[in-house]
DNA sequence: CTGTTAGCGCATTCAG
DNA sequence: CTGAATGCGCTAACAG
């Protein structure tokens, strides 16, 4: 039944007849209790939010990895929550996943320690392992962000606003240190109350924007450097008729960017390439290889659509 | 360790005490194994693509109702291929899903009769079940289509395309119904050659429209009967410079539809309401209610944008 | 090449 | 209330 050789033809006729007249499935659960080494053949896939965009992305690259190899994937979605972090590893840790891929939500992974001694091979994503070593898939946040806003001061801007999601996570840190490093280079004082953080949703970065934007002394480029909050300032900028006289580049694509009017330049992350790179990743630690856990860094490119292109 | 009464608080402690120095973590398909019922606190979502927003919305939904309940859910995509449901619902038959939730790909489900006898809850979403009883969550695809084509009917319009996904799957016929509906109230004759199927990508449906509204006499309004359908006509209408003069309604919504200039009008599904029902259904017929199948209608609603209003 | 046996981790049943 | 014995479906190791 499982392909083993040794065995007569007649003997495989015989128990396939079998399976098919009963309908036998063999049960996974229980082959994993006796086998060695005990897999199961599911991997654990825990995202920040499967509907997001860059999520589904993600997720559809890594089933396009596992399912070829017999593998299934849970999924689930952690809405930012450290708490839901603990209790889904835990979910999946009871049902003896052979791996787990990440995007972490809490800022500590050191919890995790015994999974991986127990022999889970854990890769995170999006965001570095905390406290954890392990391997972890990362974007160029850093110099994709300092690419997005370079773009801007060449095309004339001085006074750039950056708008992003939770400050307290590690992409979006990155991404203003990124932010920052382009105006160092460009000898431009950094003004902090042009710089708006924790916009969690896509309505807080409208609100914040069309705020900004209403201002005395408005900037006359923004930076989002969230595919969510990219939108919300394309709504306000809408909303204020000022599409297309103030600057916008986002961090991540998301679909549709192209056919908005003017169509939202953006610094886009290779989500599919990184949910692949992890799945191969991840199976390669499942399959033995026990190297010193690495980063592997995927990179981002500036696709100018329009909207990042406005002179000031 | 099981929450079962009859254990003194002593003995208790001392379980509770081992379970953490030794990080234990029950085994979920051990413990199936032997308890009665044999369940595994798993279903499986077989879906679409999950990185279709219409997808991802139900997942998302599907996900909220059942981490709650300590079920965990595998999620896969079909592509629309029939092969690929039958390996997956075979891969799931063989994990002991307590039940699996279905966006059938193919026409037939009667090869899922052993898995029903077998015990695993069914229910089929957006498509009904074919030669297969079980529970079905369906979007009123007649109803909606009608109303949409009538939408443009009450503006004026005399020649509407239709233009539709795969002409072989059920929701496709059911809107191309309702489409016919519509004409037939309104006492129009239909006219074949401005109804486009087997458009299964943006890329074609976009050509498709390019070609209908290059012609010498072309529809002044366009009926999309699905998402990414709606997509690549928007697309065309843009390319020729017309999303001002030709009008379009599109099934299904779709993120940023509000964000386009003109804004895209469409029939909106209720993506989050089906997936709830859908799970919520799964989840009664896992606790063991034995009624005989149903189906499910989650209805439809109209979000006027702009495109739609478009006059002839 | 084929049939038999033991035990994976757990819930159930029964004896104390 | 607690401990010990049994078997769920399967694979690995072994005897024929």
């Amino acid at each position: 039944m499982n392909g083993e050789p040794g065995v007569s033809s007649t003997l495989g006729r015989r128990v396939r007849d079998a399976i098919d007249e009963l309908d036998f499935r063999p049960n996974i659960g229980a082959r994993s209790l006796r086998r060695a080494g005990g897999r199961t053949a599911t991997v654990g896939l825990l995202l920040e939010d499967v509907s997001n965009p860059f999520s589904s992305a993600l997720q559809r690259a890594v089933e396009d990895v596992a399912i070829p190899r017999g593998v299934m994937v849970f999924t689930a979605s952690l809405d930012e929550d450290p708490q839901r972090e603990r209790e889904l590893t835990r979910a999946f840790s009871a049902r003896r996943a052979d791996g787990l891929i990440i995007a972490p939500a809490s800022t500590d992974q050191s919890y995790l320690e015994s999974e991986v001694r127990a022999g889970t091979a854990i890769v995170c994503i999006d965001r570095a392992a905390r406290r954890l070593e392990v391997d972890s898939v990362l974007t160029t946040n850093v110099a994709g962000a300092t690419a997005g806003v370079q773009h801007l001061l060449e095309h004339g801007h001085r006074r750039i606003a950056f708008l992003g999601d939770r400050a307290d996570i590690t992409t979006a840190q990155q991404r203003y240190e990124g932010y920052l490093a382009a105006l160092n280079q460009a000898g431009i004082a950094v003004d902090t109350s042009i710089v708006l953080s924790d916009l969690t949703s896509q309505a807080l970065a409208q609100a914040a924007a069309a705020e900004l934007l209403g201002r005395a002394d408005p900037p006359t480029a923004v930076f989002a450097a969230q595919n969510l909050v990219t939108i919300g300032v394309a709504r306000a900028l809408r909303q204020l008729k000022q599409e297309r006289s103030v600057a916008l580049v986002g961090f991540d694509d998301f679909p549709l960017a192209d056919l908005l009017d003017p169509g939202v330049t953006v610094v886009a992350q290779d989500p599919i390439a990184i949910g692949r790179l992890a799945a191969t990743v991840l199976f390669d630690r499942i399959g033995g290889n026990d190297a010193p856990p690495a980063t592997h860094v995927v990179p981002t490119r500036l696709i100018a659509r329009g909207s990042g292109e406005i002179r000031p």
